[in-house]
DNA sequence: AACGGATCCAACCGCCTTCCA
DNA sequence: TTGGAAGGCGGTTGGATCCGT
């Protein structure tokens, strides 16, 4: 036996709705305001269940929603936004403006998930490689090839996930003939610090994040040591034609000839690879979430007419609450979910005031563009900024490479450090 | 013009979460 | 603390429309 159908009733009608019916409904929320679903019906003389009655207003009658065709940039957000949290189509259509989950969901089955994936599947032809042939000829280069990020493990569960905040997910990494799996954490790893070093500075360029910058250096250059270590093990011991994970990732350099001829390729192919990589990195950078003591937080204003998230409206009236404070718990809580689903960036202070003080930069990775020649358009605006923002305030926008990107990058323990406090 | 397959999308269904008494 | 009601969500369905033959 299956469940009963909740608002089953014999003599309730289906199907398409009547301009009649519509115009019951119309009135009557008008008149009473949105709830009481069940009662509704009766109360509006119609001849439906309740939930009928809720999914009409909310995808069709309520006013404001916006029909018609999708622009470019609300697809390439769609995209992007599914690649990062797969099928939570609420939560994709809150970052458009005025569109439903139901209009979104129906657009990307009927739509955009052929296109991407015939794109994905030309892309198995066109591998990124990252990381440099190295002198040694025992260490082969990691290449990362399209359809293994396509087939990135959306399952939290899975044995091989990385679990550090139960979102980042596995990416199938091709060295020569042999496939591992990998954390994007660990494949993030194969930064090596002296790249790092040239890098972070550009990002870097206040006192709040040079202090993060050196302690990723510091982290690096414990993983490189680490992991140079174990390479000089693996290949005395494994025959010249074996590769594994551990000879790939301590490689010393990233090869940036390399990394520019693939980013540079303008086939939709690459670039739906790179849009595939900058949603990872929004992940990713919930590492940034960290800090050395309270809660800052991240992100720069919803765009595209979003509107302010109810985290957002919180933190812009100044009022970044501690992780002490027992009554801010919701606050933080929320902060998480929506670095989570945005990717945006978060980075640490105590309060709204001491990150101005700082003058900490927000960059929000949860947004990034990808320009014509393939770099990365990213937004920061100053904390001060963020939190005196007034609605049309621009951000401004900074472009970086894809390897300039990777190095943005933070050590997973900080925040494990931030889940503790929670 | 008629037919049939493909596509679109509004609406339904049932599970899950949240709310509240 | 608990259990029922209400609401939210994502998968799926089926009728309408489009389009090629």
């Amino acid at each position: 036996m299956g469940r009963t159908p909740c608002c089953y009733q014999k003599g309730l009608r289906k199907g398409a709705w009547t301009a009649e019916e519509d115009q019951r409904l119309l009135s009557y929320v008008k008149q009473h305001g949105e709830g009481g679903w069940r009662s509704l019906p009766h109360k509006a003389g119609l001849l439906r269940c309740g939930k009928s009655c809720r999914l009409r207003w909310a995808n069709y009658l309520r006013p404001g929603i916006r029909r018609g065709e999708f622009s470019p940039e609300e697809e390439e957000t769609i995209i992007r936004l599914h690649a990062n949290l797969g099928n939570r189509w609420s939560t994709i259509a809150r970052h458009l403006y005025r569109r439903t989950d139901n209009e979104v969901k129906n657009y990307w089955n009927t739509r955009l998930k052929r296109r991407v994936e015939a794109e994905v599947s030309k892309s198995k032809d066109h591998p990124i490689i990252l990381s440099k042939t190295s002198n040694n000829d025992d260490i082969n280069p990691i290449i990362i090839n399209s359809s293994s990020l396509v087939s990135c493990d959306e399952d939290s569960t899975s044995a091989n996930s990385d679990t550090f905040s139960g979102v980042t997910k596995d990416c199938t990494i091709t060295s020569s003939t042999t496939t591992t799996s990998h954390g994007v954490t660990e494949l993030l790893s194969t930064t090596s610090a002296d790249v790092l070093n040239q890098g972070v500075p550009n990002l870097a360029t206040t006192n709040a994040s040079s202090t993060i910058s050196q302690r990723c250096h510091k982290n690096n250059n414990a993983l490189e040591t680490k992991l140079l270590s174990e390479s000089s093990h693996v290949n005395k011991s494994t025959n010249s034609t074996s590769s594994t994970s551990t000879n790939c990732i301590c490689d010393d350099h990233l090869d940036h000839d390399q990394v520019s001829r693939s980013a540079n390729s303008t086939s939709s192919a690459s670039r739906v690879l790179l849009n595939k990589i900058a949603s990872k990195l929004a992940l990713i950078n919930l590492e940034k979430i960290i800090g050395s003591g309270g809660i800052g937080v991240g992100g720069v204003g919803g765009g595209g007419g979003g509107g302010y998230s109810s985290l957002e409206s919180s933190l812009a009236s100044n009022s970044t609450p501690s992780v002490n404070d027992n009554s801010s718990t919701d606050v933080v809580e929320d902060l998480l979910e929506e670095v989570v689903e945005t990717g945006f960036s978060a980075v640490c202070g105590t309060s709204g005031e001491e990150l101005c003080q700082q003058g900490l930069e927000i960059f929000d990775f949860g947004d990034l563009t990808l320009e014509a020649n393939n770099n990365f358009l990213v937004e920061k605006t100053t904390a001060a900024n963020y939190y005196n923002a007034k609605e049309g305030d621009d951000n401004t926008t900074t472009s970086y490479s894809l390897d300039q990107l990777l190095l943005t990058s933070f050590p997973k323990d900080c925040f494990e450090d931030l889940i503790g406090h929670l």
